[in-house]
DNA sequence: AGAATCCCGACTAAATAACTCGGATATATA
DNA sequence: TATATATCCGAGTTATTTAGTCGGGATTCT
C-alpha cells in the first residue's frame, strides 16, 4: 500500500513548477538540483506529464518545462493518476471489471475496494496546486 | 498503489467467517475451500489476525478459527491494518514521522500524503463486519 | 556548426510480493 | 496412551515490480 516515487516524484516536481517556474521555462536539471531528483530520472517522469496535457516543453537549447494550465486547475489526482497510474488499491474496484468473481462474498469485499478508491480520489482531486502554493506561503 | 493479496485476503476471510462461522470453530481446510485461498497461505495470514485481538484459534482436533469479537466490533481498518500493515502510502505521511525533510517543497506534498492517509483510514475504519453482512444479505 | 535541451526505449539491480515447505506443538477421541 | 487432527512458526523460493541508469537520437537557439 505504497504510492511509488514516480508518484512521489511527479507531485514534487510538479509542485517545484508552481514555486518556482509558473511561467518561465526551467530545465530538468534545475528542477533536479531544487527537488535533489536525478536528472536521469525526471527524464522519465516528466514526459508522462506532458502526456497528460500539465506541463508543455520546448525542446533545444533554452529549452524547459513549464506547467500547462494555470495552478487553480491542476489536481494532485492528475498529477498522480499521470505519474503513478491509476489510484485503484485492487483491481476488482475498477468500474469496467465485471469479470466474475468466483465467490459471492468477493462482490461483499469489493464494496470495501471501492469506498477506498473514491476516498482517495476525491481526495486527491481536491488539492490543487494554488492550494500547495498558499500552503507554502502560509509556511513561511 | 496497490492493496497487496496479504490484505486482500485477510478481508476475504474474515468475510467468511462472519458469514460462515460466526461462532462455530472453522478450520483452515474449510476456510480455504470457501474463498479460495491456499491453505498454506491461510497459515501465513490467520496468525496475524489473531494477533490483532480478530479472531480466536482453538489447537489441536476440533479446533480451528472463530471472530474474536462481535460483527459490529470489527472494522474493515482494523483487519487491512493487521493483514497488511498500516494503511500509510508514503512514509512521511507517519505523525512520528518528523524527519526533517531536505525541501521546503517536501514538507507541501506532505499535505497531499496525510489527506489521503487520513481519507483511506477513514473509510476503513467506517465499514464494520456487521454492514457487509448486512450488504451480504441484500444482495440475495 | 555547435551547444544546449528534450526524447525515448532498453537495460540492470535491488526490493518486494506471493507463496510453499518442513517440522514442531497442542488437543480430542478411541 | 496412541493416533489423527489442527494450529503454529520460521525459513526458503520464485516471480514481479520498483527504482533508476544509460546510450544515442532529435530539435532548436545562437
Amino acid at each position: 500500500m505504497k504510492i511509488s516515487t514516480k508518484g512521489q516524484y511527479s507531485l514534487k516536481a510538479m509542485v517545484d513548477l508552481a514555486l518556482n517556474g509558473e511561467n518561465a521555462l526551467q530545465t530538468i536539471s534545475q528542477i533536479a538540483e531544487r527537488t535533489m531528483i536525478s536528472e536521469t530520472y525526471l527524464e522519465q517522469l516528466l514526459p508522462k506529464l506532458r502526456n497528460a496535457g500539465l506541463v508543455e516543453s520546448i525542446r533545444g537549447a533554452q529549452g524547459g518545462y513549464r506547467l500547462a494550465k494555470p495552478l487553480n486547475e491542476i489536481t494532485a489526482g492528475e498529477i498522480l493518476r499521470a505519474g503513478e497510474g491509476d489510484l485503484i488499491p485492487v483491481e476488482c474496484a475498477a468500474t469496467s471489471a465485471d469479470h466474475a468473481c468466483p465467490n459471492e462474498e468477493a462482490c461483499v469485499t469489493k464494496y470495501v475496494w471501492k469506498r477506498i478508491t473514491d476516498s482517495i480520489n476525491e481526495a486527491v482531486d481536491g488539492i490543487t496546486l494554488a492550494d500547495l502554493k498558499d500552503l507554502h506561503k502560509e509556511k513561511e
